[in-house]
DNA sequence: AGCACGCCGACT
DNA sequence: GTCGGCGTGCTC
């Protein structure tokens, strides 16, 4: 027997395979998809068998061994693979190397393996009742007694009665693979879904599109709708992916899961270990689970009989993996979608404006869900313009925040305040010159780290000590600007010094476990004030917060991107829905130095579709999507003028292609230069998606030969 | 990705 | 002459 092998490195032939021999012992382990390790030249590396051949060839290698027990990677994902290979302008390995769990990845040394644990069990019923006629021990009539009914863990026994009994020959230890996430058993809740979104509910499931777009405003009960399609799903017997931000993946949507479904749910995100990822993925390919709820990549989970895909907060960034492969899960689920003939249900309070025209056009089923359930009333937004703020002396806090925190504390009501760190960390700036602190090698500015007293680069990792002196005027006038979660902890609780406060951010959550922790201390009311970034904005449900406040409203507002309106509508709103979602109204405070901006103007209405005809507006004017595609290539080398002199080849080659359609630049990088290697973008916009896929595969294929340049292709990019 | 091969400049 | 730079091509 001889296979074709796609081997794990980049060979500059698209997608080549290498054929191998496979030795006689193995040929029973070998299936489609399962990876292999062969020898390569003179390495050893790991490939994706993709062809198998029932002759015989002696001139060819043998592998070494089949790594993988399982085949994870069935017909439907390889085919799969290859169309996402294509559309995102990427190798064949690397997508299917992200399509297969993390800790698959891992390498052959560190193989995962099946957790076992050793069981005990009965030999012989009925020696054991004799002897247990004749027996006094009390110990061993306990284990004995036990184990009639059913075998057990030794951890829960006696063991050295049980050792006794072993000798005796009345039973037997053997061992037993264990999950080691175990779904514990959870009394089944059964939903009940009200008028409106037994509405919703009907119109999904008899509509004819194969896309819905389910748009509900915050608390408005989507996840029940959700619930009750998938139970419609599984009583035909089919399976159910459920996507959702890895961030709203919290324990408070897992267990709603599970004590809805009980044991049929298999639940992957990145907290997993990969002993624990491995387990998940073995519940799926054994069949013992019929739904998956998990991040990004759970689009790739090896059901076979899908009968619907769910992705809540449609409009998160993080479906869109920010690396290669650059695949969006959304367009992956309406390939899986389309070859089961299963719906696609897309939820959101704020979907993105490309999937509300969409389905404003038709091609999209639009079910809207305009009221929160259970008769809780939207909050009211307040809007503060700071630039007034400032001029009084309240720099990090307005007078009527302070004045509501005040108020909730004497409540005993609970208070969130959201910090928006994205591209407003702490960065140094000279008081004296102007100048900003930059990271040598970057052209970045670096952020101060409290912590460990240093500044550091967030791109290549670049850090130095903490100094005062600028280096451009040499003036010992570098001051902090900017403030984290933490600058604001600390003011907050030299004027509330009874506060009880929480704080959430990268720095507090790294380990294993403490987002879940917080989140379940806040919820104990151990605390007032929760305290964090953008990771409290969104899911999180406690009915004692009846104050949102906006530290900085401002931020991702100002990022030179196309899409940062869209960003900041999200955000508020998303935010805002924290605030009084139980019997207790819930007021939000955002301050500003942009009040009069529609996306923050517009936040305070709860009125997605009045935000959505602004900025539609300009996306037309400006050409932007939905009425265009975007397509980034970015363009990297260590020689500053090489990698110009290629670039431009590239720009012209484009050029001379797509006549009508628009190409920018090259341009310097949004980032001009990470460890030393010079980058340059060109940005694409266009309206014919395929005719772009075909001409960035075709320029793909004429640079990676290059070895001067790396050329990276993004396909409707998150960020510009 | 590695590694060999081969073609040029600088040297004991 | 020969050591070593790196541009190019190949790995079943």
């Amino acid at each position: 027997m001889t296979i074709d092998v796609l081997v794990e490195i980049n060979i500059n032939k698209k997608d080549k395979t290498f054929s191998y021999n496979v030795p006689e012992t193995m040929i029973n382990e070998i299936y489609l998809g399962k990876r292999v390790l062969v020898p390569f030249g003179k390495q050893t590396l790991e490939g994706f068998i993709l062809g198998i051949h029932d002759k015989q060839d002696t001139d060819l290698k043998d592998i070494i061994k089949v790594i993988d027990k399982d085949s994870i990677l069935n017909k439907e994902l390889l085919e799969l693979g290859k169309r996402i290979s294509e559309d995102s302008v990427t190798n064949l390995v690397s997508v299917y190397q992200s399509m297969l769990p993390k800790g698959y990845k891992a390498s052959i040394k560190n193989t995962v393996k099946e957790k076992t644990v050793l069981y005990v069990k009965l030999n012989n019923i009925n020696n054991v009742k004799e002897y247990l006629t004749k027996t006094k021990s009390k110990n061993q009539i306990e284990v004995l007694n036990k184990l009639l009914i059913n075998d057990l863990p030794l951890r829960d026994l006696n063991t050295s009665s049980v050792n006794t009994l072993v000798e005796k020959g009345l039973v037997t230890k053997y061992s037993k693979e264990e999950y080691r996430l175990n779904n514990e058993s959870v009394d089944k809740v059964v939903t009940k879904l009200n008028t409106d979104q037994e509405n919703a509910y009907n119109k999904i499931i008899n509509s004819d599109k194969d896309v819905i777009l389910l748009n509900g405003v915050t608390g408005s009960g989507k996840t029940e709708i959700y619930m009750s399609l998938i139970d419609k799903v599984l009583s035909e017997g089919k399976e159910a992916i459920v996507l959702v931000p890895e961030i709203s993946l919290t324990p408070q949507i897992i267990q709603r899961f599970r004590s809805h479904f009980k044991e049929e749910i298999a639940v992957l995100h990145s907290a997993l270990s990969d002993g624990e990822r491995y387990d998940e993925y073995r519940k799926i390919i054994r069949k013992e689970v019929k739904i998956v709820i998990g991040a990004r990549s759970a689009i790739f989970a090896p059901f076979t009989n899908i009968g619907i895909i769910i992705i809540d907060e449609e409009h998160s960034n993080t479906y869109k993996q920010d690396h290669n492969p650059r695949y969006n899960a959304i367009e992956v689920a309406f390939l899986r979608g389309k070859t089961y003939n299963a719906k696609v249900v897309l939820g959101s309070a704020t979907p993105t404006i490309e999937s509300y025209a969409r389905a404003k056009k038709g091609y999209y089923e639009l079910v809207e869900l305009k009221t929160r359930a259970n008769n809780a009333v939207l909050p009211l937004v307040n809007i503060i313009d700071m630039t007034k703020e400032i001029r009084k002396g309240n720099k990090m806090f307005s007078k009527e925040l302070l004045l509501s925190i005040e108020d909730r504390l004497n409540k005993q009501e609970q208070i969130l305040l959201l910090i928006n760190k994205r591209g407003y960390s702490n960065y140094l700036m000279c008081e004296f010159c102007g100048s900003v602190r930059k990271c040598p090698n970057c052209d970045i500015t670096l952020t101060y780290h409290k912590t460990s007293d240093m500044n550091r680069c967030h791109y290549c990792g670049y850090a130095e000590n903490n100094t005062k002196i600028c280096s451009d005027c040499k003036k010992d006038s570098l001051r902090q600007m900017g403030y984290g979660t933490e600058k604001v902890e600390e003011e907050l609780i030299k004027l509330f010094p009874n506060i009880r406060t929480l704080r959430m951010d990268i720095d507090t959550t790294t380990k294993k476990g403490s987002h879940e922790e917080i989140i379940k201390s806040f919820m104990n009311h151990e605390a007032d004030a929760l305290i964090g970034t953008q990771m409290i904005a969104k899911g999180l449900d406690f009915p004692l917060v009846t104050l949102v406040g906006v530290i900085n409203a401002d931020t991702i507002l100002n990022l030179p991107d196309f899409r940062s309106c869209e960003r900041t509508y999200d955000l508020l709103s998303q935010v805002s829905g924290r605030a009084g979602r139980s019997s207790l109204p819930g007021k939000v405070i955002i301050q500003t130095y942009n009040p009069d901006n529609y996306s923050i103007k517009l936040s305070k209405t709860h009125n997605y579709e009045e935000f959505y005809n602004e900025e539609i507006k300009i996306r037309k004017k400006l050409y932007y999507p939905p009425y265009s595609f975007i397509a980034l290539i970015k363009i990297g080398g260590k020689d500053f003028k090489e990698t110009i002199n290629e670039s431009n080849k590239i720009g012209d080659y484009l050029r001379n292609k797509v006549e009508k359609e628009i190409v920018l630049g090259p341009s310097v990088g949004s980032v001009s230069r990470i460890n030393n290697i010079y980058y340059f973008e060109i940005i694409i916009k266009y309206r014919d998606k395929q005719k772009i896929i075909d001409l960035l595969n075709e320029i793909k294929s004429l640079t990676e030969n290059n070895r001067k340049i790396k050329v990276e292709f993004d396909i409707n990019p998150n960020s510009l």
